[in-house]
DNA sequence: ACAATGATACAGACCTGTCTCTACCATCGC
DNA sequence: GCGATGGTAGAGACAGGTCTGTATCATTGT
Protein backbone atom coordinates (compact mmCIF):
# COMPACT_ATOMS: atom_id res chain seq x y z
CA UNK A 1 0.00 0.00 0.00
CA UNK A 2 1.93 3.36 -0.87
CA UNK A 3 1.59 5.93 1.13
CA UNK A 4 1.64 9.33 0.58
CA UNK A 5 5.60 10.46 -0.56
CA UNK A 6 7.35 11.72 2.44
CA UNK A 7 4.96 10.53 4.96
CA UNK A 8 6.15 7.17 6.76
CA UNK A 9 4.31 4.53 7.24
CA UNK A 10 3.64 3.47 10.61
CA UNK A 11 6.79 1.72 13.11
CA UNK A 12 4.53 -1.08 13.22
CA UNK A 13 3.74 -2.20 9.64
CA UNK A 14 7.82 -1.20 8.02
CA UNK A 15 8.59 -3.83 11.13
CA UNK A 16 6.20 -6.43 9.82
CA UNK A 17 6.74 -6.34 6.75
CA UNK A 18 10.63 -6.59 7.11
CA UNK A 19 10.42 -9.16 9.72
CA UNK A 20 8.01 -11.13 7.11
CA UNK A 21 10.27 -10.71 4.11
CA UNK A 22 13.51 -11.69 6.32
CA UNK A 23 11.58 -14.60 8.36
CA UNK A 24 10.44 -16.26 4.57
CA UNK A 25 13.65 -15.53 2.71
CA UNK A 26 16.43 -16.26 4.98
CA UNK A 27 14.45 -18.46 7.85
CA UNK A 28 13.08 -17.46 11.29
CA UNK A 29 16.22 -18.33 13.45
CA UNK A 30 18.77 -16.98 11.42
CA UNK A 31 17.04 -13.57 11.19
CA UNK A 32 17.66 -11.65 14.29
CA UNK A 33 16.13 -8.88 15.85
CA UNK A 34 19.28 -6.82 15.23
CA UNK A 35 19.16 -7.39 11.01
CA UNK A 36 15.48 -6.67 11.83
CA UNK A 37 15.73 -3.24 12.65
CA UNK A 38 18.75 -2.41 10.75
CA UNK A 39 16.29 -3.24 7.02
CA UNK A 40 13.31 -1.48 8.52
CA UNK A 41 14.85 1.64 9.37
CA UNK A 42 13.79 1.46 12.88
CA UNK A 43 14.57 2.23 16.87
CA UNK A 44 14.64 -1.78 19.05
CA UNK A 45 12.40 0.21 20.98
CA UNK A 46 10.07 0.82 18.96
CA UNK A 47 10.21 -3.17 17.73
CA UNK A 48 10.04 -3.35 21.47
CA UNK A 49 6.85 -1.42 22.29
CA UNK A 50 4.70 -2.65 19.11
CA UNK A 51 5.68 -6.65 19.89
CA UNK A 52 6.35 -7.98 23.03
CA UNK A 53 9.36 -10.17 22.30
CA UNK A 54 10.24 -11.76 18.87
CA UNK A 55 8.32 -15.26 19.39
CA UNK A 56 4.71 -12.13 19.34
CA UNK A 57 6.47 -11.04 15.78
CA UNK A 58 7.02 -14.36 14.48
CA UNK A 59 3.32 -15.01 15.44
CA UNK A 60 2.31 -12.16 14.06
CA UNK A 61 3.73 -12.60 10.62
CA UNK A 62 2.47 -16.33 10.62
CA UNK A 63 -0.96 -14.67 11.50
CA UNK A 64 -1.04 -11.94 8.64
CA UNK A 65 0.29 -15.16 6.16
CA UNK A 66 -2.77 -17.18 7.12
CA UNK A 67 -4.80 -14.05 6.18
CA UNK A 68 -2.93 -13.66 2.76
CA UNK A 69 -3.15 -17.77 2.37
CA UNK A 70 -6.73 -17.30 2.38
CA UNK A 71 -7.19 -14.33 0.08
CA UNK A 72 -5.12 -16.14 -2.59
CA UNK A 73 -7.39 -19.32 -2.24
CA UNK A 74 -10.45 -17.16 -2.27
CA UNK A 75 -9.21 -15.28 -5.25
CA UNK A 76 -8.56 -18.73 -7.20
CA UNK A 77 -11.58 -20.50 -6.69
CA UNK A 78 -13.81 -17.83 -7.14
CA UNK A 79 -12.55 -18.26 -10.80
CA UNK A 80 -14.71 -21.53 -11.02
CA UNK A 81 -18.20 -20.28 -8.72
CA UNK A 82 -20.06 -23.52 -8.14
CA UNK A 83 -17.44 -26.28 -9.60
CA UNK A 84 -15.79 -27.67 -6.70
CA UNK A 85 -13.72 -30.11 -8.62
CA UNK A 86 -12.75 -27.24 -11.02
CA UNK A 87 -11.67 -25.34 -8.20
CA UNK A 88 -9.67 -27.85 -6.49
CA UNK A 89 -7.50 -28.63 -10.01
CA UNK A 90 -7.22 -24.51 -10.14
CA UNK A 91 -5.25 -24.41 -6.47
CA UNK A 92 -3.18 -26.75 -7.64
CA UNK A 93 -2.28 -25.40 -10.92
CA UNK A 94 -2.03 -22.15 -8.69
CA UNK A 95 0.34 -23.84 -6.61
CA UNK A 96 2.40 -25.39 -9.47
CA UNK A 97 3.34 -21.91 -10.43
CA UNK A 98 3.74 -20.38 -7.23
CA UNK A 99 6.85 -22.88 -6.45
CA UNK A 100 8.34 -21.90 -9.66
CA UNK A 101 8.60 -18.41 -8.31
CA UNK A 102 11.75 -16.59 -7.99
CA UNK A 103 10.61 -16.35 -4.36
CA UNK A 104 9.45 -19.34 -2.99
CA UNK A 105 10.73 -20.61 -0.37
CA UNK A 106 8.17 -23.29 0.68
CA UNK A 107 5.12 -23.38 2.96
CA UNK A 108 6.25 -20.55 5.49
CA UNK A 109 4.33 -22.93 8.43
CA UNK A 110 5.63 -25.69 7.61
CA UNK A 111 9.62 -24.47 7.60
CA UNK A 112 8.37 -22.36 10.78
CA UNK A 113 7.32 -25.43 12.27
CA UNK A 114 10.52 -27.09 10.88
CA UNK A 115 12.37 -24.36 12.49
CA UNK A 116 10.51 -24.17 16.09
CA UNK A 117 10.70 -27.46 17.58
CA UNK A 118 9.32 -26.77 21.05
CA UNK A 119 5.74 -28.12 21.34
CA UNK A 120 4.59 -25.56 23.13
CA UNK A 121 6.20 -22.66 21.08
CA UNK A 122 2.94 -20.70 20.29
CA UNK A 123 3.75 -20.76 16.45
CA UNK A 124 3.44 -24.27 16.08
CA UNK A 125 -0.25 -23.75 17.20
CA UNK A 126 -0.80 -21.25 14.21
CA UNK A 127 0.92 -23.69 11.74
CA UNK A 128 -1.54 -26.38 13.05
CA UNK A 129 -4.47 -23.80 13.04
CA UNK A 130 -3.54 -23.37 9.30
CA UNK A 131 -3.08 -26.89 8.30
CA UNK A 132 -6.41 -27.68 9.89
CA UNK A 133 -8.24 -24.77 7.97
CA UNK A 134 -6.17 -26.14 4.88
CA UNK A 135 -7.81 -29.40 5.53
CA UNK A 136 -11.65 -28.29 6.54
CA UNK A 137 -11.17 -26.04 2.70
CA UNK A 138 -10.03 -29.11 1.01
CA UNK A 139 -13.02 -31.44 2.63
CA UNK A 140 -15.06 -29.24 1.75
CA UNK A 141 -14.53 -29.25 -2.17
CA UNK A 142 -14.23 -32.80 -1.99
CA UNK A 143 -17.57 -33.46 -0.57
CA UNK A 144 -19.31 -30.67 -3.17
CA UNK A 145 -17.50 -32.31 -5.79
CA UNK A 146 -19.25 -35.76 -5.10
CA UNK A 147 -15.90 -37.46 -4.23
CA UNK A 148 -16.77 -41.31 -2.92
CA UNK A 149 -14.65 -40.99 -0.11
CA UNK A 150 -14.24 -37.35 0.87
CA UNK A 151 -11.91 -37.76 3.65
CA UNK A 152 -9.72 -40.07 1.74
CA UNK A 153 -9.15 -37.64 -1.23
CA UNK A 154 -9.13 -34.68 1.62
CA UNK A 155 -5.88 -36.83 2.94
CA UNK A 156 -4.17 -37.05 -0.42
CA UNK A 157 -4.63 -33.83 -1.81
CA UNK A 158 -2.92 -32.23 1.23
CA UNK A 159 -0.17 -34.94 1.13
CA UNK A 160 0.13 -33.93 -2.26
CA UNK A 161 0.13 -29.69 -1.11
CA UNK A 162 2.39 -30.56 1.40
CA UNK A 163 5.06 -32.52 -0.75
CA UNK A 164 4.86 -29.82 -3.60
CA UNK A 165 5.84 -26.81 -1.14
CA UNK A 166 8.83 -29.39 0.44
CA UNK A 167 10.06 -30.25 -3.07
CA UNK A 168 9.52 -27.06 -4.78
CA UNK A 169 12.24 -25.72 -3.51
CA UNK A 170 14.81 -28.71 -3.56
CA UNK A 171 13.69 -30.35 -6.78
CA UNK A 172 13.29 -29.85 -10.37
CA UNK A 173 9.95 -31.17 -11.21
CA UNK A 174 9.82 -30.32 -14.98
CA UNK A 175 8.29 -27.37 -16.75
CA UNK A 176 5.74 -25.55 -15.04
CA UNK A 177 5.90 -28.08 -12.25
CA UNK A 178 3.96 -30.11 -14.21
CA UNK A 179 3.41 -33.04 -12.08
CA UNK A 180 1.92 -31.22 -9.02
CA UNK A 181 -1.44 -30.49 -11.34
CA UNK A 182 -1.28 -33.67 -13.04
CA UNK A 183 -1.15 -35.47 -10.09
CA UNK A 184 -3.92 -33.65 -8.55
CA UNK A 185 -6.09 -34.00 -11.80
CA UNK A 186 -5.42 -37.90 -11.01
CA UNK A 187 -6.01 -38.79 -7.88
CA UNK A 188 -9.10 -36.17 -8.29
CA UNK A 189 -10.78 -37.62 -11.20
CA UNK A 190 -10.07 -41.11 -9.77
CA UNK A 191 -11.80 -40.23 -6.52
CA UNK A 192 -15.05 -38.83 -8.34
CA UNK A 193 -15.25 -41.22 -10.99
CA UNK A 194 -18.81 -41.31 -11.96
CA UNK A 195 -20.61 -38.78 -10.31
CA UNK A 196 -20.84 -34.81 -11.49
CA UNK A 197 -18.60 -34.41 -14.31
CA UNK A 198 -19.95 -30.98 -15.89
CA UNK A 199 -16.87 -30.36 -18.31
CA UNK A 200 -14.67 -33.22 -17.32
CA UNK A 201 -16.26 -35.89 -18.72
CA UNK A 202 -16.84 -33.77 -22.14
CA UNK A 203 -12.86 -33.76 -22.04
CA UNK A 204 -12.51 -37.36 -22.36
CA UNK B 1 26.17 -52.49 18.59
CA UNK B 2 26.72 -54.79 21.55
CA UNK B 3 30.23 -53.72 22.58
CA UNK B 4 32.29 -55.78 25.43
CA UNK B 5 30.94 -55.12 28.63
CA UNK B 6 33.28 -51.97 29.90
CA UNK B 7 34.88 -51.35 26.75
CA UNK B 8 34.01 -48.12 25.61
CA UNK B 9 33.15 -47.58 22.33
CA UNK B 10 34.64 -44.62 20.50
CA UNK B 11 34.51 -41.35 20.81
CA UNK B 12 33.47 -41.15 17.16
CA UNK B 13 30.80 -43.50 17.14
CA UNK B 14 29.10 -41.66 20.05
CA UNK B 15 29.41 -38.17 19.21
CA UNK B 16 27.69 -39.18 16.32
CA UNK B 17 25.19 -41.27 17.89
CA UNK B 18 24.77 -38.26 20.18
CA UNK B 19 24.51 -35.81 17.47
CA UNK B 20 22.31 -37.51 14.97
CA UNK B 21 19.59 -38.26 17.77
CA UNK B 22 19.70 -35.02 18.92
CA UNK B 23 20.08 -32.86 15.56
CA UNK B 24 16.97 -35.09 14.05
CA UNK B 25 14.88 -34.82 17.34
CA UNK B 26 15.40 -31.46 18.28
CA UNK B 27 16.76 -29.66 15.42
CA UNK B 28 20.65 -28.64 14.08
CA UNK B 29 20.28 -25.45 15.58
CA UNK B 30 18.73 -26.11 18.51
CA UNK B 31 21.49 -28.57 19.77
CA UNK B 32 24.77 -27.04 20.40
CA UNK B 33 27.86 -28.22 20.77
CA UNK B 34 27.75 -28.66 24.96
CA UNK B 35 24.47 -30.56 24.49
CA UNK B 36 26.47 -32.91 22.31
CA UNK B 37 29.18 -33.06 24.36
CA UNK B 38 27.42 -33.60 27.66
CA UNK B 39 24.82 -36.42 26.46
CA UNK B 40 28.12 -38.47 24.68
CA UNK B 41 30.23 -37.99 27.92
CA UNK B 42 33.19 -36.72 25.75
CA UNK B 43 35.22 -33.90 26.11
CA UNK B 44 34.90 -30.83 23.93
CA UNK B 45 39.04 -31.30 22.38
CA UNK B 46 37.68 -35.27 21.29
CA UNK B 47 34.87 -33.39 19.33
CA UNK B 48 36.75 -31.49 17.77
CA UNK B 49 39.67 -33.47 16.99
CA UNK B 50 37.49 -35.86 15.18
CA UNK B 51 35.20 -33.42 13.37
CA UNK B 52 36.40 -29.87 11.96
CA UNK B 53 33.72 -27.70 12.84
CA UNK B 54 29.54 -28.59 13.50
CA UNK B 55 29.25 -28.03 10.32
CA UNK B 56 31.45 -31.07 9.22
CA UNK B 57 29.62 -32.78 12.07
CA UNK B 58 26.11 -32.05 10.42
CA UNK B 59 27.64 -33.53 7.26
CA UNK B 60 28.74 -36.64 9.24
CA UNK B 61 25.22 -36.68 10.21
CA UNK B 62 23.66 -36.58 7.10
CA UNK B 63 26.15 -38.77 5.07
CA UNK B 64 25.66 -41.57 8.01
CA UNK B 65 21.89 -41.05 7.25
CA UNK B 66 21.84 -41.20 3.41
CA UNK B 67 23.50 -44.92 4.40
CA UNK B 68 20.42 -45.80 6.53
CA UNK B 69 18.05 -45.24 3.79
CA UNK B 70 19.41 -46.69 1.27
CA UNK B 71 19.71 -49.59 3.43
CA UNK B 72 16.10 -49.30 4.55
CA UNK B 73 14.93 -48.83 0.52
CA UNK B 74 17.07 -51.75 0.07
CA UNK B 75 14.96 -53.35 2.50
CA UNK B 76 11.69 -52.79 1.23
CA UNK B 77 12.25 -53.42 -2.11
CA UNK B 78 13.95 -57.04 -1.95
CA UNK B 79 10.60 -58.32 -0.37
CA UNK B 80 9.48 -58.33 -3.88
CA UNK B 81 12.25 -59.20 -6.37
CA UNK B 82 11.57 -58.43 -9.75
CA UNK B 83 8.26 -57.03 -9.24
CA UNK B 84 8.96 -53.26 -9.61
CA UNK B 85 5.52 -52.09 -9.66
CA UNK B 86 5.14 -53.90 -6.19
CA UNK B 87 7.96 -52.65 -4.89
CA UNK B 88 6.82 -48.58 -5.68
CA UNK B 89 3.45 -49.72 -3.16
CA UNK B 90 5.63 -51.78 -0.67
CA UNK B 91 8.37 -48.50 -0.71
CA UNK B 92 5.00 -45.82 0.20
CA UNK B 93 3.20 -48.68 2.48
CA UNK B 94 6.41 -48.74 4.59
CA UNK B 95 6.50 -44.94 4.48
CA UNK B 96 3.19 -44.60 6.05
CA UNK B 97 4.18 -46.60 8.77
CA UNK B 98 7.43 -44.94 9.49
CA UNK B 99 5.80 -41.58 9.94
CA UNK B 100 3.16 -43.45 12.32
CA UNK B 101 6.32 -43.96 14.65
CA UNK B 102 7.05 -41.90 17.66
CA UNK B 103 10.49 -40.72 16.89
CA UNK B 104 9.57 -39.83 13.09
CA UNK B 105 10.22 -35.96 12.84
CA UNK B 106 9.86 -35.87 9.18
CA UNK B 107 12.93 -36.16 6.67
CA UNK B 108 15.99 -35.44 7.99
CA UNK B 109 17.50 -33.66 4.73
CA UNK B 110 14.37 -31.35 4.02
CA UNK B 111 14.35 -30.03 7.67
CA UNK B 112 18.24 -29.80 7.86
CA UNK B 113 17.71 -27.92 4.44
CA UNK B 114 14.92 -25.78 5.91
CA UNK B 115 17.39 -24.96 8.85
CA UNK B 116 20.75 -24.27 6.55
CA UNK B 117 19.53 -21.65 4.20
CA UNK B 118 22.78 -20.57 2.96
CA UNK B 119 23.07 -22.14 -0.45
CA UNK B 120 26.55 -22.46 0.02
CA UNK B 121 25.92 -25.00 3.50
CA UNK B 122 27.78 -28.16 2.28
CA UNK B 123 24.67 -29.86 4.35
CA UNK B 124 22.71 -28.50 1.23
CA UNK B 125 24.65 -30.03 -1.06
CA UNK B 126 23.66 -33.60 0.75
CA UNK B 127 20.49 -33.29 0.55
CA UNK B 128 20.03 -32.31 -2.63
CA UNK B 129 22.33 -34.99 -3.49
CA UNK B 130 20.10 -37.75 -1.56
CA UNK B 131 16.93 -36.57 -2.96
CA UNK B 132 18.46 -36.83 -6.43
CA UNK B 133 19.47 -40.12 -5.52
CA UNK B 134 15.22 -41.07 -4.41
CA UNK B 135 14.82 -39.90 -7.74
CA UNK B 136 16.81 -41.69 -9.92
CA UNK B 137 15.45 -45.43 -7.94
CA UNK B 138 11.99 -43.86 -8.02
CA UNK B 139 12.39 -43.48 -12.35
CA UNK B 140 14.00 -46.49 -12.42
CA UNK B 141 11.39 -48.63 -11.12
CA UNK B 142 8.98 -46.43 -13.14
CA UNK B 143 10.83 -47.32 -15.34
CA UNK B 144 10.82 -51.16 -15.11
CA UNK B 145 7.09 -50.70 -14.19
CA UNK B 146 6.58 -50.01 -17.32
CA UNK B 147 4.87 -46.42 -16.61
CA UNK B 148 3.36 -45.03 -20.11
CA UNK B 149 5.73 -41.83 -18.76
CA UNK B 150 8.12 -42.52 -16.14
CA UNK B 151 9.47 -39.21 -15.78
CA UNK B 152 6.06 -38.01 -14.80
CA UNK B 153 4.84 -40.63 -12.50
CA UNK B 154 8.77 -40.28 -10.83
CA UNK B 155 8.02 -36.97 -10.29
CA UNK B 156 4.49 -37.59 -9.18
CA UNK B 157 5.60 -40.34 -6.77
CA UNK B 158 8.40 -37.90 -5.39
CA UNK B 159 5.91 -35.29 -4.52
CA UNK B 160 4.07 -37.66 -2.75
CA UNK B 161 6.73 -38.72 -0.86
CA UNK B 162 7.63 -35.50 0.06
CA UNK B 163 4.52 -34.46 1.16
CA UNK B 164 4.01 -37.57 3.53
CA UNK B 165 7.79 -36.08 5.25
CA UNK B 166 6.29 -33.34 5.58
CA UNK B 167 2.81 -34.05 6.84
CA UNK B 168 3.45 -36.47 8.95
CA UNK B 169 4.64 -34.57 11.85
CA UNK B 170 1.83 -32.22 11.61
CA UNK B 171 -0.88 -33.49 9.86
CA UNK B 172 -3.21 -36.62 10.95
CA UNK B 173 -3.66 -38.53 8.08
CA UNK B 174 -6.08 -41.25 9.62
CA UNK B 175 -5.47 -44.78 10.40
CA UNK B 176 -2.21 -46.15 9.41
CA UNK B 177 -1.91 -43.00 7.15
CA UNK B 178 -3.73 -45.22 4.63
CA UNK B 179 -3.50 -41.96 2.14
CA UNK B 180 -0.21 -42.58 1.61
CA UNK B 181 -0.29 -45.75 0.06
CA UNK B 182 -3.99 -45.28 -1.68
CA UNK B 183 -2.45 -41.73 -3.19
CA UNK B 184 0.51 -44.21 -4.43
CA UNK B 185 -1.45 -46.76 -5.65
CA UNK B 186 -3.62 -44.50 -7.19
CA UNK B 187 -0.65 -43.05 -9.56
CA UNK B 188 1.30 -46.16 -10.07
CA UNK B 189 -1.96 -47.97 -11.43
CA UNK B 190 -2.71 -45.03 -13.10
CA UNK B 191 0.29 -44.45 -15.08
CA UNK B 192 0.55 -48.11 -15.81
CA UNK B 193 -2.31 -48.96 -17.58
CA UNK B 194 -1.13 -52.10 -18.83
CA UNK B 195 0.42 -54.59 -16.38
CA UNK B 196 3.78 -54.73 -16.32
CA UNK B 197 3.88 -56.54 -19.96
CA UNK B 198 6.55 -56.02 -22.42
CA UNK B 199 4.51 -54.65 -24.87
CA UNK B 200 4.18 -51.55 -23.64
CA UNK B 201 2.57 -49.10 -26.43
CA UNK B 202 -0.54 -47.99 -27.55
CA UNK B 203 -1.12 -44.16 -26.79
CA UNK B 204 1.51 -41.84 -26.17
C1' DA C 1 4.70 20.54 25.95
C1' DC C 2 4.09 15.96 24.64
C1' DA C 3 4.06 11.62 22.44
C1' DA C 4 6.35 8.75 19.28
C1' DT C 5 10.54 7.52 17.58
C1' DG C 6 15.70 7.20 16.57
C1' DA C 7 20.27 6.10 18.42
C1' DT C 8 23.09 3.76 21.36
C1' DA C 9 24.99 1.49 25.26
C1' DC C 10 24.48 -2.35 28.02
C1' DA C 11 23.22 -6.84 30.59
C1' DG C 12 22.92 -11.58 30.55
C1' DA C 13 22.71 -15.70 28.19
C1' DC C 14 24.30 -18.74 24.78
C1' DC C 15 27.22 -20.37 20.92
C1' DT C 16 31.44 -22.06 18.55
C1' DG C 17 35.97 -23.06 18.75
C1' DT C 18 40.82 -22.96 21.18
C1' DC C 19 43.68 -23.79 24.86
C1' DT C 20 45.86 -26.07 28.86
C1' DC C 21 46.29 -29.67 32.08
C1' DT C 22 45.72 -34.31 33.54
C1' DA C 23 44.90 -39.33 33.24
C1' DC C 24 45.06 -43.65 31.05
C1' DC C 25 47.05 -47.22 28.28
C1' DA C 26 49.52 -49.61 24.67
C1' DT C 27 53.83 -50.15 22.57
C1' DC C 28 58.82 -49.99 22.15
C1' DG C 29 63.71 -49.92 23.51
C1' DC C 30 66.64 -51.76 26.80
C1' DG D 1 60.59 -57.07 33.31
C1' DC D 2 60.34 -52.07 33.11
C1' DG D 3 60.47 -47.31 32.36
C1' DA D 4 59.91 -43.86 28.58
C1' DT D 5 57.05 -42.26 25.01
C1' DG D 6 53.21 -41.09 22.36
C1' DG D 7 48.32 -41.29 21.21
C1' DT D 8 43.69 -40.80 22.92
C1' DA D 9 40.60 -38.87 25.92
C1' DG D 10 38.24 -36.19 29.99
C1' DA D 11 37.65 -31.69 32.38
C1' DG D 12 37.24 -27.08 32.28
C1' DA D 13 38.66 -22.22 31.52
C1' DC D 14 38.51 -18.86 28.12
C1' DA D 15 38.02 -15.79 23.97
C1' DG D 16 35.25 -13.67 20.74
C1' DG D 17 31.03 -13.33 18.78
C1' DT D 18 25.75 -13.19 18.51
C1' DC D 19 21.30 -13.11 20.38
C1' DT D 20 17.32 -11.14 23.02
C1' DG D 21 15.66 -7.69 25.70
C1' DT D 22 16.22 -3.22 28.72
C1' DA D 23 17.56 1.39 29.81
C1' DT D 24 18.83 6.07 28.70
C1' DC D 25 19.05 10.04 26.09
C1' DA D 26 18.32 12.90 21.87
C1' DT D 27 15.25 14.21 18.11
C1' DT D 28 11.20 15.10 15.56
C1' DG D 29 6.42 16.37 14.53
C1' DT D 30 2.20 18.30 16.14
Amino acid sequence: MGGVEGERRPARERILDTAAELFYREGIRAVGIDTIIARSGVAKMSLYRNFASKDDLVCAYLERSMVQHAAWWDRVTARHPGDSRAQMKAIFMALGHWIDHPKFQGCPFTTAAAELRDPANPARALALAHKRMVRDRLHAMAVAAGADDPDRLCGQLQLLMEGAYAAGRALDLGPGNEAVASAAAALIDGACAEKQSPEAKRRI
